[in-house]
DNA sequence: TATTTGGCTTAACAATTTGATAATATGCCC
DNA sequence: GGGCATATTATCAAATTGTTAAGCCAAATA
């Protein structure tokens, strides 16, 4: 793998979180912990980790909650999530599976299979999507966040580099402001009109380069 | 776009269904709406939704209960369903959620967060419908929101676009002058009698072609 | 803890485009 | 020619987007 994976785990007892930070840093993972529902979430909106680990049990929120909050949200939608739960209970687990996560654990933990689902899901998730998207002279890299054009590394802060990529995706077609606002922001919060504009407006003065053009009254499109 | 979406809305206070009907009928959306649960249940019935908006809180029976019996029927396996609540009980939410709700707003309800959903979720689930409509030598991207005549790109602005779009969908019908202000501008908005002609002369004169033809008394026409 | 930095959003204003209308001209059919 | 219905044109208001600067907040730094 290139880049280091971040995991993030969420349980209340400190004993599973240290045995599975231990075992998960050991493989070489990035990881981070909170010690229950809210810090969860705060710290996956803050880390954005590429996988998370929920106790389903926890004070606050419980794992399940937190998984629906999160993938109400655009930068959750294909974010692994794995339940962890003491219960052998199927129907939590069928549960909890159709509440968006991608597999379940069962507590007590074994390292072997944990360490051995972490890198499944990892490597079954990683053929999809490819990574690095080509349009011309432009390269964009969705994993390392970075622009390259025509051979120089551009920064894009993370909006701008989310509005860019989305675009640049489907090159021709026209996003509608609405649709890039779904998609980027999401449907929960709400921001003003002129704030893509001035997203819009920073990429094109950062690409110097023209290839975001504008069709009013409906939306913007990449093209070259 | 293509065919009107049609949204049911079940709610028992007056108020909130006529904020949403009013939004969602902006929108261009065709609403129908009920009073209860089991009014709810029998206009889903006759009208076949694209959609179902429905309050949990209901007089006879709640959403839920509602979402459920729907469910239960071959027709309403892939209707969209939306619950509305009045508790921010994020339990409650959870349980819409699994219960087979597609997703949830609780009130009080922002128009603004209301259409987005909307639109996202048909967005969301919608096959890709064909986007471009080919004419002979003209080409209509509804996607690129472009137009192609004999390899040259030509620029319409919306309401043009839209409306040579509307004409060259159906090569030979006629669209009567109500048709064509029912469906681009809507019935809400009121617009003078030469405004069509306007709009029509200025796709005339963009295409350099006599593409529309106009029936006098009646309307106008696509042919090539 | 205090300070600085950078990203994100917004307000305010400028620039631009669009769309509707009025006024006038044209063409058609009786 | 008179009576329509549509075409044309110029004009203006409204809608939309561009631009800039400023403020806020969280993260990084000292």
């Amino acid at each position: 793998m290139s880049t280091v994976k971040k995991i993030l785990i969420a349980d209340d007892e400190p004993d599973i979180l240290e045995i599975i930070q231990y075992n998960l840093q050991a493989e070489g993972f990035e990881v981070i912990t909170a010690k229950n529902g809210n810090e969860a979430i705060e710290k996956a909106k803050r880390h954005l980790p590429n996988l998370i680990i929920l106790d389903i049990m926890m004070p606050g929120k419980t794992g399940m909650e937190v998984c629906n909050l999160l993938r109400q949200q655009p930068a959750f939608k294909n974010t692994l999530i794995i339940f962890l739960t003491a219960l052998s209970d199927e129907g939590t687990e069928v549960k909890g599976l159709e509440s968006g996560a991608d597999d379940y654990l069962t507590k007590p933990i074994s390292p072997k299979v944990l360490v051995s689902k972490v890198n499944a899901l990892f490597r079954r998730f990683s053929k999809d999507e490819p990574k690095i998207v080509k349009v011309g002279d432009l390269e964009i890299d969705r994993e390392k966040y970075m622009i390259n054009f025509k051979g120089n590394d551009i920064v894009l802060a993370r909006k701008e580099f989310e509005l860019l990529a989305l675009l640049a995706g489907k090159p021709g077609k026209v996003f509608l402001r609405n649709e890039i606002l779904n998609t980027i922001w999401g449907t929960e919060v709400i921001v003003g009109d002129r704030t893509i504009d001035v997203h819009i407006r920073k990429i094109r003065q950062k690409l110097d380069l023209d290839c975001i053009s504008t069709v009013k009254g409906v939306g913007y499109k990449f093209e070259m």
